[in-house]
DNA sequence: CGCGAGATTGACTCGGGTCAATAGTAGTGG
DNA sequence: CCACTACTATTGACCCGAGTCAATCTCGCG
């Protein structure tokens, strides 16, 4: 439903093989390659001696806002690398409804889940214009055999993706809708921080629907939320506009301190 | 707070290194061993011809009931393979509290997320008496390497752990109570038939309170789901013996059919 | 300018959490 | 063998957090 109009997607599995496909200009964009060092330091994975030397190149491709880098069902064959912009990663359930899984952003990799059963179980939708760097899987098990660091590397890669969901389940098992949203926006402003960016003031790349869906929220309940943040002066939201005021406190917030709510509640038992 | 008393634990990092040591007679009941054939037939990976012949032995180690196979920040060296018996797996979150992340039995391999940082993330505690096969990691990535077949069966594997995760996360963030608990019978009913046991009467390993852990409900949540779904007749519950009667109906459940407090409401409706 | 997607806010409802009482079950030791 | 203790499970009463429905507002964009 969403996205429908723009969305000649899946340009990538067509160019998948040759250099040459690139070279003569696809979608005026796809100039850059990258080398297994530049893919390391990505990554943020320590580079081996023998890696510096390695010529083999990985393909860049340029996704715009809306494009499909990848969807559900289709054949495995590649993991990415975010080398710049902004995604979400879905899965779809069984009655046709999104579940947002995750927004990888700079030095992400996604696509882990196509390993299993040979392809994709999510798929991964640009939010911006971003580009992307493809991976050969077989490739990359090729060059994990030829350098033992990058091998462990990519073990654990995904075992920290992992680590990472289960974290994921744990919030959204034990916690409430605030320290979900106040966990968001921590996480957001650090891996901003760690890209180079403002983890102070930053945009949401995505909508507020996303967000819900992402926590297990409503649109309306991640606004409200929101909202009485502002008011609380943890932060300053306007739209997408998101400013940190108070980082400890939202670090820390495991329910709202006593809101106006509550307090007129007490008003009237104190009455 | 769980197992104070019994956990002597984790006794299986004291002995690691040499068969001596299990030979010697540990806890008089170590003796078995298994293969690489062994052990790919219990994750049900494909064997290649090569494997067969390989000798490397792989040791097993037995729990009893509330012991700790590893606990979270332990140094990580091994995997585990559960042969037999059930366990749990648990996140211990920042102000102390359990999350259940799952319910390994017969095939299942924990301890992946122990790769990344070269620490266990969780515990994984025996709820019956166990057989678990040890699988040091190192030795296993070279013979990943012996045995292509065996590497990629190694990221399937961790893939499709990975998956199983994000089936949860959208459980958790979509899903009813009801809902839940429903599919979490049908998914224990299919593993045991998977196992060669009866997935129609079994009984369940767990407390109610790691049900609901694992589910992201109360005990009490889990109890009255369970209650419901005898009264409507979709199973028959005593305690922990649990037995299928609507297979059908429980797959597909979504909410609960009309209730009584549903009813009342649509009375006072057409009145 | 009007249109449509996104965001905010209010009013209302209800699913499931909380607290509490009771009962069933298992292991322990006299 | 039974009594004692400690879990575990069931069930009820109550209530609050977050979902639902709906109106309004904002902001780009053609």
């Amino acid at each position: 439903m969403l996205c429908t109009s723009i969305t000649e997607s899946n340009s990538a599995s067509a160019l998948t093989g040759t250099r040459a496909s690139v070279e003569s200009g696809w979608q005026r964009a796809g100039k850059l390659w990258s080398n297994l060092n530049d893919v390391c330091e990505l990554l943020r994975i320590a580079v081996g001696t023998s890696m510096v030397e390695d010529d083999f190149l990985f393909q860049h491709v340029q996704f715009k806002a809306g494009q499909r880098v990848h969807t559900v069902g289709q054949p495995f064959d590649m993991l990415y690398i975010v080398n710049s912009g902004f995604l979400k990663t879905v899965m779809i359930d069984e009655s046709g409804n999104e579940q947002v899984l995750g927004f990888p952003m700079k030095g992400d990799l996604f696509g882990i889940d196509g390993i299993h059963n040979r392809q994709y179980a999510s798929e991964a939708v640009a939010l911006s214009s971003c580009d992307i760097i493809l991976v050969p899987f077989k490739k990359f098990m090729a060059l994990g055999k030829a350098h033992a660091e990058l091998e462990t590397a990519i073990y654990s890669v995904m075992s920290r993706e992992l680590i990472r969901e289960q974290a994921m389940v744990s919030m959204l098992g034990s916690l409430s809708a605030e320290a979900r949203v106040a966990r968001f926006l921590v996480s957001l402003s650090d891996r901003f921080s760690a890209m180079g960016y403002s983890g102070r003031e930053f945009n949401l790349r995505m909508t507020r629907h996303e967000i819900g869906s992402y926590l297990g929220l409503t649109l309306e309940t991640v606004s409200r939320t929101l909202s009485a943040f502002n008011e609380i002066g943890l932060i300053a939201v306007d739209q997408r506009a998101i400013s940190i005021k108070d980082a400890a406190s939202l670090k820390t917030l495991r329910r709202l301190p006593p809101s106006r709510a509550r307090a007129k509640r007490e008003a009237v038992g104190t009455a």
